[in-house]
DNA sequence: ACCGCGATGCCCT
DNA sequence: GGGCATCGCGGTA
């Protein structure tokens, strides 16, 4: 299958955000393959976007590689414990960035399951299975993505999204979580997500087509 | 099912 | 020193 060109990152998040659905996350690491099918992400559209950590054209250490190229990871800790992942879109000197927010695992489950709960995947409970990998925290437990990856080349060999498989489905957009302090910047509709499918993170009853 | 809360450390003002 | 693009637990129903 084809690893996405550096192109494909080089476009408004909110484009990118929409287009990642579907595609194929996969992470080379310890000699195994971890792989998962992107199923919710969420737009950070850089210096208008209240919410993003490049609002303002804020530019510090954290996130400086937003202002690089497009097609490389962006991953940075939160509440003390957890990574989110990102990959960064538009050209160099334009901050913006989609996070991949929750994924449906296709290949290298056994080794998920370690990481996430240090046990094989047959004696996962139902909800450990759905849990190992929808949520942006989560999801990166499961692949092994911390802090050694951020700035990854996208279009390298290690970390990096293919093509899936040709498949119809329904997109829902909505409100973003867990920025509820970002003004107007918290209502708007750049969350999505792959309709009816078991990993997405929070489903959205009052949603948009 | 839903709700509330604590964990835990880095980043930035 | 305050806040954070989260998660898992333990409570109540």
């Amino acid at each position: 299958m084809g690893k996405l060109p550096r192109e494909f990152y080089n476009k408004d998040s909110l484009i990118v955000a929409k287009e990642l659905l579907g595609k194929v996350l996969v992470h080379e690491v310890n000699g195994q393959k971890i792989f998962a099918k992107i199923v919710e992400t969420e737009a950070y559209m850089g210096v208008e976007d209240k919410a993003a950590h490049s609002y303002g054209g804020r530019r510090t250490p954290r996130v400086e590689i937003m202002y690089g190229g497009p097609g490389f990871s962006y991953v940075y800790f939160i509440y003390g414990m957890y990574y989110c992942f990102n990959v960064v879109t538009r050209e160099e000197g334009t901050p913006q960035a989609v996070l991949i927010r929750a994924v449906e695992p296709m290949g290298g489950i056994e080794f998920m399951a370690q990481n996430r709960f240090k046990k094989p995947h047959h004696e996962l409970k139902k909800s450990q299975i759905i849990g190992l990998t929808n949520g942006p925290g989560k999801l990166c437990g499961a692949f092994l993505i911390d802090k050694d990856l951020n700035g990854e080349d996208l279009c390298g060999s290690k970390l990096y999204i293919e093509e899936g498989q040709e498949e119809e489905f329904a997109i829902v957009s909505c409100k973003r979580v867990g920025i509820p302090n970002t003004g107007e910047a918290k209502d708007y509709l750049w969350r999505f997500y792959i309709k009816d499918n078991k990993y997405v993170s929070v489903k959205d009853e009052k949603n948009v087509h």
